[in-house]
DNA sequence: CTGAAAGCGCTTACAG
DNA sequence: CTGAAAGCGCTTACAG
């Protein structure tokens, strides 16, 4: 940041005070139209940049907003950000992004550091870290200051903060529901994430779908697992023994992986097996057949959560919103279609 | 911002002067012990936060980089970040992501938006509407702030600044040479993306192995397209036309494309049809067989990415450094082995 | 229409 | 060991 041109500097160039200068380059009407010319071009000369530190010093406000999410590699957070991007640039607003990589160390510090550089409210999707373990007192210390604060899908409801979220429950329901009017009749959830609260909605959503078609005559089929280490075997158990024309995944890699390990063990998919995954990712699109699943619906949930959280900077409302997304179904190869007509079908928007 | 506690309400609360507190919180042997110890302790209870503005107006430097990319849902951008990320935070600095959703007006936003916040340094990979135009008016503006600039990825090789990139050319010619000494005789070479600088590289280092082992005896083959919507006829006349027993796609899609359409049109892969594509992203690897390809080396680029500008940020060395990182090679399921027994192996690092 | 002055929250020589 | 004072670059009442 040395030799930075300044305010000081256009004056002294210009032979005006450093107070022309300023009110000129913000457009004020108290300054020749002349004037406001010479100090522009003059600046433009210069590559003046104002220095946002300086101005923050006094206007106590930066027209920017800190994100902190768990990753950036999750396709779902890559396209959260782009969600909140959009929408705020609509408004004039930067985005500043930073990662927790999980941690909850990592997550403190970029909390601190989105303090530090005076943005005017945060959005945050908690690190597994801090999810597990409960433990929100960085969040809490920050809300003392009484910076507004937003939590995104991962979220910890007991705060009392604005939150965004989806319906994960809706979404199994809706998924096994339709795997149900296709005409399975033995569906199997496939999840290695049973010990998240996404991962519990995801299985009470399936079990409630179930038991609505069944009551009790027809017993729901849980597959769980911690690693990919002997996926197949696990698989191909539970198909053969349970004797399954349906499976719901909790998330995309498992589904993707039910989908491969299937057709090596001889499955015709979706004729012998239909399959739901949930996020609708890069590898859910590229699977072939082309997998169904649950969208979450990621960019939504960004423009949404900005929306709330320039609500929570304009208006000193204080009851806090839990926004909850509907999410949606994406029909493509692995389901069976509802009509005789084989026609692939995608639901959009 | 409003109504956070500031040094000088800890000095009025402890009875000591703003200066004192401020050498206490930095821990100047100046401070007595037992006063450190007290405005620590208050400054504990009071949630302060130092106002990295006002510090930075006297310092000159704020330990944050600012990162300009593309966009972050390219798998490839979200590795690149953590690569930065890991190395960044092991020296103590906070990095402020921003993308430019390859426009050069939010691009123009992002960059103005970091100098402002006063960052240490800043890495960019342009946007394709930058590349397209080669108007890098933007940069060229900051440069003359002297703030230390690296670019990574999509960089502009006559700005004289850093730069981290791939050597394309070799990754199409090693992918090329595995092709031909596993026994294809006749590879295509792929590409939609033929109107960049990397595509074409990515094309002469295809052609460069083709030449050395065939002479003019054998024609090389490519294929070019610009959207997808008619692949299978495409892919489908080349891969009659020309009896096609390899493919080299310029990019990851095209790629997974190209092993799903070969199957649906009767090819077995890889025995009928091998296939290398780019990028080491989640789609190749849950592809079925698993896609083998050119890694990009994401995360390497981006620690050698932030080297590069601390380098920069620490010494005035004023020659600059162009570093090119070497692709690797990682076979999976899609290539035929070298080696008799079919041993599925992966090249890592 | 222009300018002098105070002040944003911090740091840092300098004095005591 | 502690404090008064100047100053970082800007904005904004206030005076002229």
């Amino acid at each position: 940041m040395a030799g930075m041109t300044n305010i000081k500097d256009l004056a002294a160039i210009l032979k005006v005070s450093p107070s022309t200068v300023s009110k000129a380059l913000a457009d004020s009407p108290e300054i020749s139209m002349e004037t406001k010319r010479r100090v522009k071009e003059m600046a433009d000369c210069l590559g003046y940049v104002p220095n946002h530190y300086a101005r923050s010093l006094k206007s106590k406000y930066t027209k920017t907003i800190g994100v902190v999410v768990p990753n950036v590699v999750d396709d779902f957070f890559g396209k959260v950000l782009h969600g909140i991007e959009k929408e705020a640039s609509k408004h004039g607003f930067t985005v500043l992004i930073t990662f927790s990589s999980d941690k909850k160390k990592q997550e403190v510090r970029n909390l601190a550091s989105l303090v530090n550089h005076c943005v005017d409210g945060i959005l945050i999707s908690f690190s597994k870290e801090a999810q597990k373990t409960e433990d929100y007192t960085s969040i809490q210390r920050i809300m003392n200051h009484s910076l507004p604060i937003v939590m995104f899908d991962r979220v910890f409801n007991d705060l009392a903060l604005d939150s965004v979220s989806m319906n994960d429950y809706q979404g199994a329901s809706m998924a096994t529901e339709h795997l149900l009017a296709t005409g399975c009749k033995k569906i199997g959830f496939l999840s290695s994430i049973s010990d998240t609260s996404v991962g519990q909605s995801r299985k009470q959503g399936y079990l409630n779908a179930w038991k609505e078609q069944w009551g009790s005559t027809n017993k729901p089929t849980f597959i769980e697992f911690s690693n990919y280490n002997n996926f197949k075997q696990v698989l191909s158990t539970a198909l053969n023994r349970h004797g399954l024309d349906g499976i719901l995944a909790a998330d995309e890699l498992s589904a993707i992986y039910t989908l491969n390990t299937a057709r090596e063990l001889g499955f015709q998919v979706p004729s012998d097996l239909a399959i739901i995954g949930f996020t609708d990712g890069p590898m859910a699109r590229s699977a072939f057949p082309a997998l169904s699943v649950v969208s979450q619906q990621a960019e939504k949930m960004g423009s949404k959560a900005f929306a709330l959280l320039r609500n929570r900077m304009t208006s000193s409302n204080s009851k806090k919103k839990k926004t909850i997304i509907t999410p949606e179904l994406l029909l493509r190869g692995t389901t069976k279609s509802l009509i005789v007509k084989d026609v692939e079908r995608e639901i959009k928007h």
